[in-house]
RNA sequence: GCCCAGGUAGCUCAGUCGGUAGAGCGCAUCCUUGGUAAGGAUGAGGUCGGCGGUUCAAUCCCGCUCCUGGGCUCCA
C-alpha cells in the first residue's frame, strides 16, 4: 500500500518548506519537514502538547510531512481541532481494544463528541458495564506502548478487498457511500495491528491518550435507523492533562447530584411516571407553589407585554385538527377520542384554539397584531422510550403565545418576542445561544405550505436577528412542519444547553383556516400568524430551573420561604404570632414546633433548602428580636423582627416586568 | 417503539445457590425542653411490580406484561 509519509521522506533535504504562522512571522525548513518537527523547533513544551496541524485551514497529522508552502497553526486541546483529534485517536484506542478482547467484533462508527467519544461496535459476547475497566485496561496498555497512528491512502477497490477481508461489513457500507459521493481514494489510519478506515487526522501515537475514561454503555442504531441492527456504543472521554480530567468528572457528578427527578423528590416537588402513568406529572404541594409563582409572573408580564390571555379546552373534534392540518402530519403523536359515534382529539397544541378566538368576529387592521396567550396544557404520545422526568413527558404546559400580524407588523412582533424571550431568560440567570431552524428542502413532504412562502418567512426571521445585532446558528431540518422559528438555547449554570423559548412563523395555518383582516382599503387580507412560547414547557422549564439552581431556588421561588423554630415549647405562642406577622408581610412560612432538638429540625430546614429560618429561644422571646439563619450561609444572630422582615421581604421580591412589557 | 440494565418497606439499598425477608433514613408512641446540619428507647410498615408456568414448595428458575434507568430515533 503507498503510504505517503515514506514516499516523501524519499525527497527530505532536496527543497525548502516555507511556512506561515498565525503571528505572520515566515520560516524555511527542508523538505518533508512534518508539523512535529516544525513544533519542536518553536518549543519542547509545544511539542508535547501538540495534537494535530492545521495547513491552510485543513486539520492533518503532524507527521504526515508539510506542503512547500502555506499557512501553519499547531493545535492543542485548547483547539476544538485538537480536542476532536484526540477524542477520535481515542476511539480508535478504543477499537483496538475491544477487537483484541473480543474476536469478531465489527466495527461501525467511532466520532468525537463534545466532551468525548464514541465506538458503535457489533461485539460478540460484550457483557456490558463490567467489561468497560477490562477493556480500558486494555487502552491503557496501548497508551504504554506510545504507538504511532499511520495513515495509509489506497484506491478504493483496494479498500474494498481489504475491508471484505476483514469482515467489517459496516465500513463497506461507508466505503459504497464514499464512492457514490464521488471518492476514489480513501484514508486508513493503523497503530500497533488494528487498522481502521477514517478520515483523520489523529494525534501522532497512542503515549498521548493518558488521560482516557469509558463512561458508559448504550445501545445505537447502525445509521440511527430503528430498522437496522443495534449495535453496541460505548461512550468515553479524554483530555490532555489528569486534572482537566478530573475536572470532567466531577462536571459529571455535579449533574448527577442535580438530576431535577433525585431533586423533585428530596424537595417534594413532583412524581411522575409510575402507577400514575409514563411521562404523567403530578405536582406535589410544594412543586406547585413553584410553578404557580413562575406562572402568575408569566401572566402579568404577558399582560404587561399587550398579550390578551385566553383559555381553551383540552379536547376539540377531529375536523378542526384537519383544517389546521395536525390531523395529518401530527397524527402520530396525537391521542383520538371516541365521543358519540364522533372523532375528537386532545390537543397537541393550543393553535387551532387561539385561531377559532381569532375567527371568532370580523377582525380589522386596527385590531393588529393582536396577541392571544394561554398556560395550554397539551397532551402529544411519545415513544416510551423517550420520556425523561420532567424533560420529556406526555402531558405538559405550553406557555403559548399566538401573534396575529401582517407584513406591516411581522418583523417587529417577532423582535419583541425575541426580546421578550431574553428578559425572561434573564431573570433565571441563564445563558443563551439562538438558532434560526430552516425546512429540509430534501424533506418537502414533511412540510406543508408553498416553498416560496418558506423562503420569505425564513427571510423575515434572519432579518429579525440581523437588524438586532444577534449571532445566531442556522440550522436545516429543524423548522415546524408548518414554518421556519428562531429557537433560543438556554445555557444552564453547569454549562450546558437546552431547548428554550422558540418562535415560529407560520403562513400556512393561516390560509389553512382563512384567517383575515380588513385592511384601510376595505379588502380582506391574509393575516400572517407567529406562535411563540417563552419557556417552551413549563414542565421542562421547571426541569432546566431545579438543575440551574441545583434545587436552591431564588426567594420569590422557593416553595416555603421561612421556617419559624422555638427552641423549646415555651417559645410556642412567640412563634406564633411571628408567623403571623411573617405571613402579613406576604411570605410563605410555618412554624416547626416538633419535639425535637433545633439541630434537627435546622438541619431538615437546610436539607429542604427553605431560604430562611427563624430560631427563636429565650434569648429571643419578648426582645422583639428573631435569630436569623439563612440557607447557604448560616447563623447571623438576634435582629430586631422588623428589620429581618424587611430583609426577607426584599429577598423573595418577585423580579420586575420587563419595561413596556418586554417591548 | 428498539437494544441493554433493573423493579425487595414511604426513600436509599442489602439478601435468599428455591423453604414467603433485613438495614439505615422516614413514620408512630414514649422519654428528653434541647441555642444553629442528625438526643434516646420502643413500635408499626412488605401478597419481594403484575399475571401465568415449572416445582412438594417461587421473592429467587422460565414465559408474558407493566413500570423505571442508560442510549438510539424523535421532541416543548
Amino acid at each position: 500500500m503507498p503510504v505517503t509519509a515514506c514516499m516523501a521522506y524519499f525527497y527530505k533535504g532536496s527543497r525548502i518548506v516555507k511556512l506561515t504562522f498565525p503571528d505572520g512571522s515566515v520560516s524555511s525548513f527542508e523538505a518533508g519537514t512534518t508539523g512535529l518537527e516544525v513544533a519542536e523547533s518553536i518549543s519542547r513544551s509545544l511539542a508535547k502538547k501538540a495534537l494535530v496541524c492545521k495547513i491552510n485551514g485543513t486539520p492533518v497529522d503532524l507527521t504526515l510531512p508539510l506542503p512547500e508552502e502555506g499557512e501553519i497553526r499547531i493545535l492543542t486541546f485548547a483547539d476544538e481541532e485538537g480536542a476532536d483529534a484526540m477524542r477520535h485517536s481515542a476511539s480508535h484506542m478504543l477499537a483496538a481494544a475491544v477487537k483484541r478482547l473480543f474476536p469478531g467484533t465489527k466495527l461501525g462508527i467511532g466520532p468525537a463528541i463534545e466532551d468525548g467519544f464514541y465506538y458503535d461496535m457489533d461485539i460478540p459476547g460484550f457483557g456490558g458495564e463490567e467489561d468497560l475497566e477490562r477493556i480500558r485496561e486494555e487502552m491503557l496498555r496501548q497508551v504504554k506502548e506510545d504507538l504511532p497512528f499511520r495513515r495509509s491512502e489506497m484506491p478504493l477497490e483496494e479498500a474494498r478487498e481489504l475491508l471484505k477481508q476483514q469482515g467489517e461489513e459496516y465500513k463497506l457500507e461507508l466505503l459504497d457511500d464514499l464512492e457514490q459521493r464521488g471518492e476514489t481514494e480513501v484514508s486508513f489510519y493503523s497503530h500497533g495491528d488494528f487498522t481502521d478506515m477514517c478520515r483523520g487526522p489523529h494525534v501522532p501515537s497512542t503515549g498521548r491518550l493518558r488521560h482516557v475514561k469509558l463512561l458508559s454503555v448504550a445501545g445505537a442504531y447502525w445509521r440511527g435507523d430503528e430498522n437496522r441492527t443495534m449495535l453496541t456504543r460505548i461512550y468515553g472521554t479524554v483530555f490532555d492533562s489528569r486534572s482537566a480530567l478530573q475536572e470532567h468528572l466531577e462536571l459529571l457528578e455535579e449533574a448527577r447530584k442535580r438530576d431535577h427527578r433525585k431533586l423533585g423528590r428530596e424537595l417534594g416537588l413532583f412524581m411522575v411516571g409510575g402507577e400514575g402513568g409514563p411521562g404523567l406529572v403530578y405536582w406535589l404541594p410544594r412543586g406547585t407553589v413553584l410553578k404557580e409563582e413562575l406562572e402568575g409572573l408569566w401572566k402579568d408580564a404577558h399582560r404587561a407585554a399587550g398579550y390578551q390571555l385566553v383559555a381553551t379546552p383540552h379536547v376539540a373534534p377531529a375536523e378542526l385538527w384537519k383544517t389546521s392540518g395536525h390531523y395529518y402530519y401530527y397524527r402520530d403523536n396525537m391521542y383520538f377520542l371516541d365521543v358519540e359515534g364522533g372523532e375528537y382529539a386532545i390537543k397537541p397544541m393550543n393553535c387551532p384554539g387561539h385561531i377559532l378566538i381569532y375567527r371568532s368576529e370580523t377582525r380589522s387592521y386596527r385590531d393588529l397584531p393582536l396577541r392571544l396567550a394561554e398556560l395550554g396544557t397539551v397532551y402529544r404520545y411519545e415513544k416510551s422510550g423517550v420520556l425523561h422526568g420532567l424533560m420529556r413527558v406526555r402531558g405538559f404546559t405550553v406557555d403559548d403565545g399566538h401573534i396575529f400580524c401582517n407584513d406591516e407588523t411581522a418583523l417587529g412582533e417577532i423582535q419583541d418576542v425575541v426580546r421578550f424571550a431574553l428578559y425572561m431568560l434573564r431573570i433565571f440567570d441563564f445563558g443563551y445561544e439562538l438558532e434560526l431552524s430552516l425546512g429540509d428542502p430534501g424533506r418537502a413532504d414533511h412540510y406543508a405550505g408553498e416553498p416560496e412562502d418558506w423562503r420569505k418567512a425564513e427571510k423575515i426571521l434572519a432579518r429579525a436577528l440581523d437588524e438586532m445585532g444577534e449571532s445566531y446558528a442556522t440550522v436545516s431540518g429543524e423548522a415546524a412542519f408548518y414554518g421556519p422559528k428562531i429557537d433560543i438555547k438556554l445555557r444552564d449554570a453547569l454549562g450546558r444547553t437546552w431547548q428554550g423559548p422558540t418562535v415560529q412563523f407560520d403562513f400556512n395555518i393561516p390560509s389553512r383556516f382563512d384567517l383575515t383582516y380588513v385592511g384601510a382599503d376595505g379588502a380582506d387580507h391574509r393575516v400572517l400568524l407567529i406562535h411563540r412560547a417563552l419557556f417552551g414547557s413549563v414542565e421542562r422549564f421547571i426541569g432546566n430551573l431545579i438543575e440551574h439552581y441545583a434545587g436552591n431556588f431564588p426567594g420569590w421561588l422557593a416553595p416555603l420561604q421561612v421556617v419559624i423554630l422555638p427552641i423549646t415549647s415555651d417559645q410556642h405562642e412567640t412563634a406564633r404570632r411571628v408567623e403571623a406577622e411573617v405571613r402579613s408581610a406576604g411570605l410563605r412560612c410555618k412554624v416547626d414546633g416538633r419535639n425535637e432538638t433545633i439541630g434537627y429540625r435546622i438541619r431538615e430546614a437546610e436539607t429542604l433548602k427553605v431560604p430562611f429560618m427563624l430560631v427563636i429561644g429565650a434569648r429571643e422571646a419578648g426582645t422583639g428580636k428573631v435569630a436569623l439563619r439563612v440557607h447557604g450561609e448560616g447563623d447571623r444572630g438576634s435582629l430586631p423582627l422588623d428589620e429581618v422582615l424587611e430583609e426577607l421581604k426584599a429577598a423573595c421580591m418577585r423580579p420586575a416586568l420587563p419595561n413596556g412589557g418586554g417591548r
